[in-house]
DNA sequence: TATATACTTGAGTGATCAATCAAGAAAGCC
DNA sequence: GGCTTTCTTGATTGATCACTCAAGTATATA
Protein backbone atom coordinates (compact mmCIF):
# COMPACT_ATOMS: atom_id res chain seq x y z
CA UNK A 1 0.00 0.00 0.00
CA UNK A 2 1.04 4.18 -0.11
CA UNK A 3 2.70 5.58 -2.34
CA UNK A 4 6.51 7.10 -2.89
CA UNK A 5 7.78 10.48 -2.92
CA UNK A 6 8.76 11.34 -5.80
CA UNK A 7 11.89 12.85 -5.37
CA UNK A 8 15.17 12.14 -3.33
CA UNK A 9 15.14 13.68 -0.02
CA UNK A 10 19.29 14.19 0.16
CA UNK A 11 19.37 15.93 -3.26
CA UNK A 12 16.60 18.36 -1.81
CA UNK A 13 18.78 18.81 1.12
CA UNK A 14 22.06 19.79 -1.46
CA UNK A 15 19.59 22.46 -3.36
CA UNK A 16 18.59 24.04 0.05
CA UNK A 17 22.19 23.87 1.43
CA UNK A 18 23.18 25.84 -1.81
CA UNK A 19 20.46 28.25 -1.90
CA UNK A 20 21.09 28.71 2.15
CA UNK A 21 24.66 29.13 1.70
CA UNK A 22 24.71 31.71 -0.90
CA UNK A 23 21.53 33.99 0.48
CA UNK A 24 21.34 33.23 3.75
CA UNK A 25 18.48 32.63 6.22
CA UNK A 26 16.16 35.53 5.42
CA UNK A 27 17.71 35.89 2.28
CA UNK A 28 16.07 32.88 0.96
CA UNK A 29 12.34 32.48 1.14
CA UNK A 30 9.94 30.07 1.18
CA UNK A 31 8.77 30.47 -2.24
CA UNK A 32 12.62 30.56 -3.44
CA UNK A 33 12.97 26.90 -1.82
CA UNK A 34 9.91 25.71 -3.69
CA UNK A 35 11.16 27.04 -6.98
CA UNK A 36 14.43 25.34 -6.82
CA UNK A 37 13.05 22.19 -5.44
CA UNK A 38 10.32 21.83 -7.74
CA UNK A 39 8.48 20.96 -4.49
CA UNK A 40 4.79 22.53 -3.45
CA UNK A 41 4.17 23.73 -0.07
CA UNK A 42 2.21 20.94 1.30
CA UNK A 43 5.31 18.50 0.26
CA UNK A 44 7.82 20.42 1.54
CA UNK A 45 6.18 20.78 5.20
CA UNK A 46 5.54 17.17 4.93
CA UNK A 47 9.13 16.35 4.18
CA UNK A 48 10.93 18.73 6.39
CA UNK A 49 8.55 20.21 8.52
CA UNK A 50 9.54 23.81 8.47
CA UNK A 51 12.43 25.91 7.33
CA UNK A 52 14.31 26.12 10.40
CA UNK A 53 14.13 22.14 10.28
CA UNK A 54 15.50 22.28 6.55
CA UNK A 55 18.57 24.77 7.22
CA UNK A 56 19.90 22.55 9.77
CA UNK A 57 19.68 19.59 7.61
CA UNK A 58 21.28 21.53 5.36
CA UNK A 59 24.39 23.16 7.96
CA UNK A 60 24.88 19.43 8.84
CA UNK A 61 25.53 18.32 5.55
CA UNK A 62 27.39 21.57 4.50
CA UNK A 63 29.89 20.41 7.93
CA UNK A 64 30.11 16.74 7.00
CA UNK A 65 31.09 17.18 3.89
CA UNK A 66 33.57 19.94 4.37
CA UNK A 67 35.28 17.16 7.52
CA UNK A 68 34.91 14.47 4.61
CA UNK A 69 37.23 16.67 2.34
CA UNK A 70 39.69 17.49 5.14
CA UNK A 71 39.77 13.68 5.84
CA UNK A 72 40.54 12.86 2.62
CA UNK A 73 43.16 15.37 2.08
CA UNK A 74 44.75 14.22 5.50
CA UNK A 75 44.79 10.92 4.20
CA UNK A 76 46.00 11.72 0.62
CA UNK A 77 49.21 14.18 1.59
CA UNK A 78 49.21 13.55 5.27
CA UNK A 79 48.53 16.11 8.10
CA UNK A 80 50.63 19.12 7.96
CA UNK A 81 50.26 18.95 3.91
CA UNK A 82 46.31 18.80 4.56
CA UNK A 83 46.21 21.77 6.64
CA UNK A 84 48.21 23.58 3.70
CA UNK A 85 46.13 22.70 0.66
CA UNK A 86 42.86 23.05 2.72
CA UNK A 87 42.58 27.28 2.40
CA UNK A 88 43.24 27.03 -1.45
CA UNK A 89 40.66 24.60 -1.90
CA UNK A 90 38.11 26.01 0.12
CA UNK A 91 38.44 29.71 -1.57
CA UNK A 92 39.52 27.76 -4.84
CA UNK A 93 36.28 26.03 -6.03
CA UNK A 94 34.63 28.38 -8.70
CA UNK A 95 31.49 26.39 -9.08
CA UNK A 96 30.90 26.55 -4.64
CA UNK A 97 27.64 28.64 -3.91
CA UNK A 98 29.49 31.15 -2.09
CA UNK A 99 33.23 31.64 -0.81
CA UNK A 100 32.83 32.60 3.15
CA UNK A 101 32.07 29.55 5.14
CA UNK A 102 27.97 29.16 5.85
CA UNK A 103 28.53 28.09 9.32
CA UNK A 104 29.87 32.03 9.35
CA UNK A 105 27.31 33.51 7.56
CA UNK A 106 25.00 32.00 9.86
CA UNK A 107 26.13 33.12 12.93
CA UNK A 108 26.75 36.14 12.28
CA UNK A 109 23.62 36.73 10.75
CA UNK A 110 21.70 35.00 13.74
CA UNK A 111 23.77 35.68 16.92
CA UNK A 112 22.40 38.49 18.03
CA UNK A 113 18.83 36.98 17.86
CA UNK A 114 19.52 33.92 19.72
CA UNK A 115 18.99 31.93 17.29
CA UNK A 116 19.03 28.24 17.74
CA UNK A 117 20.57 28.16 14.40
CA UNK A 118 23.54 30.31 15.62
CA UNK A 119 24.07 27.75 18.43
CA UNK A 120 23.86 24.97 15.78
CA UNK A 121 26.66 27.03 14.02
CA UNK A 122 28.76 27.89 16.53
CA UNK A 123 28.38 23.95 17.90
CA UNK A 124 29.85 22.76 14.20
CA UNK A 125 32.58 25.66 14.08
CA UNK A 126 33.69 23.92 17.41
CA UNK A 127 33.77 20.47 15.96
CA UNK A 128 35.43 21.92 12.41
CA UNK A 129 38.95 23.63 14.85
CA UNK A 130 38.74 20.22 16.86
CA UNK A 131 39.53 18.24 14.00
CA UNK A 132 42.06 21.31 13.09
CA UNK A 133 43.39 20.41 16.33
CA UNK A 134 43.78 16.49 15.38
CA UNK A 135 45.99 17.52 12.50
CA UNK A 136 48.05 19.87 14.24
CA UNK A 137 48.88 16.98 16.49
CA UNK A 138 49.19 14.40 14.22
CA UNK A 139 51.96 16.97 12.58
CA UNK A 140 53.99 17.33 15.50
CA UNK A 141 54.16 13.39 16.02
CA UNK A 142 54.95 13.17 12.45
CA UNK A 143 57.49 15.64 13.20
CA UNK A 144 56.75 18.51 11.27
CA UNK A 145 55.74 21.60 13.49
CA UNK A 146 57.97 22.30 16.70
CA UNK A 147 56.27 19.69 19.27
CA UNK A 148 56.43 23.25 21.83
CA UNK A 149 53.49 24.44 20.21
CA UNK A 150 49.97 24.00 21.55
CA UNK A 151 47.64 22.18 19.09
CA UNK A 152 44.65 23.82 19.90
CA UNK A 153 46.44 27.13 20.36
CA UNK A 154 46.91 26.54 16.20
CA UNK A 155 44.13 25.29 15.24
CA UNK A 156 42.23 28.02 16.68
CA UNK A 157 44.76 30.66 14.76
CA UNK A 158 44.32 28.64 11.71
CA UNK A 159 40.27 28.66 12.08
CA UNK A 160 40.26 32.52 12.45
CA UNK A 161 42.66 33.22 9.50
CA UNK A 162 40.31 30.29 7.63
CA UNK A 163 37.28 31.98 7.97
CA UNK A 164 38.76 35.97 7.50
CA UNK A 165 40.23 34.04 4.27
CA UNK A 166 36.94 33.36 3.08
CA UNK A 167 35.04 36.57 3.78
CA UNK A 168 37.81 38.33 1.94
CA UNK A 169 37.29 35.73 -0.74
CA UNK A 170 33.54 37.34 -0.88
CA UNK A 171 34.96 40.16 -1.98
CA UNK A 172 35.38 42.07 -5.42
CA UNK A 173 39.11 42.70 -6.37
CA UNK A 174 40.62 40.85 -3.69
CA UNK A 175 43.22 38.20 -4.59
CA UNK A 176 42.16 35.44 -1.90
CA UNK A 177 44.65 32.36 -3.44
CA UNK A 178 46.95 34.49 -2.06
CA UNK A 179 46.24 35.50 1.09
CA UNK A 180 45.28 30.75 1.24
CA UNK A 181 49.40 30.86 0.13
CA UNK A 182 50.38 32.88 2.65
CA UNK A 183 48.84 31.10 5.29
CA UNK A 184 50.08 27.59 3.93
CA UNK A 185 53.01 29.54 3.76
CA UNK A 186 53.04 30.23 7.44
CA UNK A 187 52.59 26.84 8.73
CA UNK A 188 55.67 25.45 6.72
CA UNK A 189 57.39 27.86 9.54
CA UNK A 190 56.15 26.70 12.59
CA UNK B 1 8.25 80.40 10.54
CA UNK B 2 8.53 76.85 10.41
CA UNK B 3 9.66 74.33 13.27
CA UNK B 4 12.68 72.82 14.26
CA UNK B 5 12.63 68.90 14.46
CA UNK B 6 12.20 67.81 18.04
CA UNK B 7 15.34 65.04 17.55
CA UNK B 8 19.08 65.16 16.68
CA UNK B 9 19.60 63.63 13.34
CA UNK B 10 23.23 62.28 14.16
CA UNK B 11 22.02 60.58 17.72
CA UNK B 12 19.32 58.98 15.72
CA UNK B 13 22.25 57.81 13.03
CA UNK B 14 24.40 56.57 15.83
CA UNK B 15 21.54 54.55 17.09
CA UNK B 16 20.54 52.93 13.94
CA UNK B 17 24.09 51.96 13.35
CA UNK B 18 24.17 50.35 16.63
CA UNK B 19 21.05 47.98 15.60
CA UNK B 20 21.86 47.37 11.68
CA UNK B 21 25.30 46.68 13.40
CA UNK B 22 24.08 44.11 16.06
CA UNK B 23 20.99 42.47 14.30
CA UNK B 24 21.96 43.46 10.12
CA UNK B 25 19.79 44.29 7.12
CA UNK B 26 16.87 41.79 7.35
CA UNK B 27 17.11 41.53 10.96
CA UNK B 28 16.18 45.11 11.70
CA UNK B 29 12.56 46.19 10.82
CA UNK B 30 11.55 49.66 10.80
CA UNK B 31 9.23 48.51 13.94
CA UNK B 32 12.80 48.01 15.65
CA UNK B 33 14.09 51.44 14.78
CA UNK B 34 10.98 53.25 15.57
CA UNK B 35 11.15 51.72 18.70
CA UNK B 36 14.89 52.49 19.48
CA UNK B 37 14.90 55.89 17.75
CA UNK B 38 11.51 56.90 19.24
CA UNK B 39 10.30 58.34 15.96
CA UNK B 40 7.31 57.22 14.22
CA UNK B 41 6.88 55.98 10.33
CA UNK B 42 6.34 59.62 9.30
CA UNK B 43 8.89 61.27 10.88
CA UNK B 44 11.32 58.79 9.87
CA UNK B 45 10.32 58.89 6.31
CA UNK B 46 10.46 62.44 6.21
CA UNK B 47 14.41 62.29 7.65
CA UNK B 48 16.12 59.19 5.86
CA UNK B 49 13.61 58.42 2.83
CA UNK B 50 13.94 54.87 3.40
CA UNK B 51 15.48 52.28 5.38
CA UNK B 52 18.37 51.46 3.45
CA UNK B 53 19.08 55.06 2.94
CA UNK B 54 19.42 55.13 6.61
CA UNK B 55 21.39 51.96 6.65
CA UNK B 56 24.05 53.44 4.15
CA UNK B 57 24.32 56.65 6.74
CA UNK B 58 25.08 54.14 9.73
CA UNK B 59 27.74 52.15 7.52
CA UNK B 60 29.84 55.94 6.63
CA UNK B 61 29.70 56.38 10.09
CA UNK B 62 30.68 52.98 11.21
CA UNK B 63 33.44 53.18 8.69
CA UNK B 64 34.19 57.21 9.37
CA UNK B 65 34.52 56.53 13.30
CA UNK B 66 37.14 53.14 13.16
CA UNK B 67 38.96 55.44 10.42
CA UNK B 68 38.91 57.90 13.06
CA UNK B 69 40.24 55.49 15.78
CA UNK B 70 42.71 54.34 13.79
CA UNK B 71 44.44 57.65 13.07
CA UNK B 72 44.41 58.23 16.59
CA UNK B 73 46.22 55.49 17.61
CA UNK B 74 48.88 56.03 14.93
CA UNK B 75 49.22 59.77 16.04
CA UNK B 76 49.85 58.77 19.46
CA UNK B 77 51.61 55.13 19.92
CA UNK B 78 53.12 55.44 15.67
CA UNK B 79 52.50 53.66 12.71
CA UNK B 80 53.47 50.44 13.82
CA UNK B 81 52.16 50.35 17.27
CA UNK B 82 48.70 51.36 16.41
CA UNK B 83 48.39 48.36 13.48
CA UNK B 84 49.30 45.93 16.61
CA UNK B 85 47.04 48.06 19.02
CA UNK B 86 43.95 48.01 16.64
CA UNK B 87 43.06 44.07 16.85
CA UNK B 88 42.66 44.33 20.15
CA UNK B 89 40.91 47.96 20.47
CA UNK B 90 38.54 46.17 17.83
CA UNK B 91 37.40 42.79 19.80
CA UNK B 92 38.29 44.40 23.66
CA UNK B 93 35.56 46.72 23.87
CA UNK B 94 32.45 44.87 25.54
CA UNK B 95 29.78 47.86 25.11
CA UNK B 96 30.06 47.64 21.42
CA UNK B 97 27.02 46.71 19.50
CA UNK B 98 29.01 43.22 17.92
CA UNK B 99 31.97 42.12 17.38
CA UNK B 100 32.04 41.16 14.17
CA UNK B 101 32.70 43.97 11.53
CA UNK B 102 29.69 45.48 10.59
CA UNK B 103 30.52 46.18 6.63
CA UNK B 104 31.93 42.55 6.27
CA UNK B 105 28.28 41.70 7.81
CA UNK B 106 26.39 43.60 5.41
CA UNK B 107 28.73 42.06 2.44
CA UNK B 108 28.14 38.66 3.51
CA UNK B 109 24.11 39.20 4.00
CA UNK B 110 23.63 40.91 0.75
CA UNK B 111 26.67 39.93 -1.61
CA UNK B 112 24.26 37.56 -3.42
CA UNK B 113 21.26 39.78 -3.87
CA UNK B 114 23.84 42.38 -5.48
CA UNK B 115 22.20 44.67 -2.79
CA UNK B 116 24.11 48.21 -3.38
CA UNK B 117 24.52 48.17 0.30
CA UNK B 118 27.14 45.29 -0.36
CA UNK B 119 29.29 47.05 -3.32
CA UNK B 120 28.99 50.27 -0.67
CA UNK B 121 30.36 47.75 2.32
CA UNK B 122 32.97 46.46 -0.50
CA UNK B 123 34.20 49.99 -1.20
CA UNK B 124 34.36 51.10 2.65
CA UNK B 125 36.87 47.44 3.30
CA UNK B 126 38.81 48.75 0.36
CA UNK B 127 39.37 52.17 2.33
CA UNK B 128 40.33 50.95 4.81
CA UNK B 129 42.86 48.45 3.39
CA UNK B 130 43.86 51.46 2.26
CA UNK B 131 44.47 52.96 5.39
CA UNK B 132 46.12 49.83 6.69
CA UNK B 133 48.90 50.33 3.64
CA UNK B 134 49.48 53.56 4.51
CA UNK B 135 50.46 52.74 7.87
CA UNK B 136 52.61 49.73 6.60
CA UNK B 137 54.27 52.33 4.71
CA UNK B 138 54.73 54.51 6.73
CA UNK B 139 56.26 51.78 9.40
CA UNK B 140 58.93 50.72 6.70
CA UNK B 141 60.57 54.62 6.50
CA UNK B 142 60.61 54.28 10.27
CA UNK B 143 62.63 50.75 10.31
CA UNK B 144 60.04 48.37 12.15
CA UNK B 145 58.59 46.62 9.28
CA UNK B 146 61.84 45.14 6.67
CA UNK B 147 61.43 47.00 3.13
CA UNK B 148 61.20 44.33 0.76
CA UNK B 149 57.65 43.71 2.22
CA UNK B 150 55.15 45.26 -0.01
CA UNK B 151 52.92 47.54 2.07
CA UNK B 152 49.69 46.48 -0.03
CA UNK B 153 49.97 42.71 0.59
CA UNK B 154 50.45 43.40 3.81
CA UNK B 155 47.77 45.50 4.08
CA UNK B 156 45.99 42.50 2.61
CA UNK B 157 46.38 40.25 4.75
CA UNK B 158 46.31 42.41 7.86
CA UNK B 159 42.99 43.28 6.64
CA UNK B 160 41.86 39.29 6.30
CA UNK B 161 43.22 38.48 10.09
CA UNK B 162 41.71 41.08 11.43
CA UNK B 163 38.38 40.05 9.80
CA UNK B 164 39.00 36.36 11.26
CA UNK B 165 39.42 37.42 14.20
CA UNK B 166 36.28 39.53 14.48
CA UNK B 167 34.28 36.80 12.81
CA UNK B 168 36.13 34.34 16.11
CA UNK B 169 34.76 37.22 18.09
CA UNK B 170 31.59 36.30 17.98
CA UNK B 171 31.42 33.06 18.71
CA UNK B 172 31.39 31.55 22.20
CA UNK B 173 34.31 30.06 23.74
CA UNK B 174 36.75 31.85 21.87
CA UNK B 175 39.33 33.52 23.33
CA UNK B 176 39.70 36.41 21.13
CA UNK B 177 41.77 38.64 22.59
CA UNK B 178 44.58 35.84 22.75
CA UNK B 179 44.06 35.46 18.63
CA UNK B 180 44.40 39.16 18.58
CA UNK B 181 47.76 39.42 20.28
CA UNK B 182 49.07 36.57 17.81
CA UNK B 183 48.52 38.98 15.26
CA UNK B 184 49.59 41.68 17.02
CA UNK B 185 53.52 39.38 17.66
CA UNK B 186 53.51 38.25 14.03
CA UNK B 187 53.76 42.18 12.84
CA UNK B 188 56.56 42.36 15.11
CA UNK B 189 58.52 39.79 13.10
CA UNK B 190 58.07 41.44 9.99
C1' DT C 1 -1.97 87.60 17.95
C1' DA C 2 -2.44 85.79 13.20
C1' DT C 3 -0.57 83.12 9.66
C1' DA C 4 2.50 80.34 7.19
C1' DT C 5 5.44 76.48 7.45
C1' DA C 6 7.20 72.89 8.89
C1' DC C 7 7.10 68.50 11.96
C1' DT C 8 4.40 64.64 14.30
C1' DT C 9 1.10 61.26 14.47
C1' DG C 10 -0.84 56.64 13.59
C1' DA C 11 -4.15 54.27 10.93
C1' DG C 12 -3.80 52.15 6.67
C1' DT C 13 -1.52 50.49 1.92
C1' DG C 14 -0.43 46.32 -0.87
C1' DA C 15 3.13 42.95 -0.81
C1' DT C 16 5.29 39.17 1.01
C1' DC C 17 6.34 36.18 4.92
C1' DA C 18 6.16 31.12 6.81
C1' DA C 19 2.88 27.79 7.37
C1' DT C 20 -1.82 25.14 6.87
C1' DC C 21 -5.23 22.08 5.07
C1' DA C 22 -8.86 20.07 2.39
C1' DA C 23 -9.30 17.93 -1.92
C1' DG C 24 -7.50 15.16 -5.60
C1' DA C 25 -4.04 11.86 -7.67
C1' DA C 26 -1.04 7.99 -7.66
C1' DA C 27 0.93 3.75 -5.98
C1' DG C 28 1.10 -0.69 -3.39
C1' DC C 29 -1.55 -4.81 -1.72
C1' DC C 30 -5.52 -7.82 -1.71
C1' DG D 1 -10.38 -4.13 -10.14
C1' DG D 2 -11.15 -2.31 -5.47
C1' DC D 3 -9.32 -0.43 -1.31
C1' DT D 4 -6.13 1.76 1.64
C1' DT D 5 -2.50 4.75 2.32
C1' DT D 6 0.46 8.27 1.21
C1' DC D 7 1.90 12.05 -1.60
C1' DT D 8 0.81 16.29 -4.32
C1' DT D 9 -1.52 20.37 -5.13
C1' DG D 10 -2.49 25.30 -4.54
C1' DA D 11 -5.68 28.43 -2.52
C1' DT D 12 -5.65 30.45 1.86
C1' DT D 13 -4.31 31.90 6.66
C1' DG D 14 -2.86 35.65 9.86
C1' DA D 15 1.34 38.06 10.71
C1' DT D 16 4.62 41.12 9.44
C1' DC D 17 7.14 43.69 5.91
C1' DA D 18 8.55 48.60 4.16
C1' DC D 19 6.20 52.52 3.32
C1' DT D 20 2.35 56.42 2.63
C1' DC D 21 -0.56 60.18 3.64
C1' DA D 22 -4.11 63.06 5.49
C1' DA D 23 -5.06 65.26 9.69
C1' DG D 24 -3.41 67.46 13.77
C1' DT D 25 0.19 70.18 16.32
C1' DA D 26 3.87 73.18 17.37
C1' DT D 27 6.91 77.01 16.20
C1' DA D 28 9.01 81.00 13.96
C1' DT D 29 8.05 85.29 11.64
C1' DA D 30 5.15 89.30 10.67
Amino acid sequence: MSRKPNFNRDELINLARDLFWKRGWAGTSLKDLEAALKIKPGSFYAAFGSKDALFELAMDKYASDGAERLKELAHRYGPIKALQRFPEMAVGNATAPAKACMLSKTLLELHAHNHPLANKANHLLLRMEAQFADLFRQAQSAGDIDSEHVPETLARRYQSDLLGLRVSAERDGVDARAIAQEIADSLARL
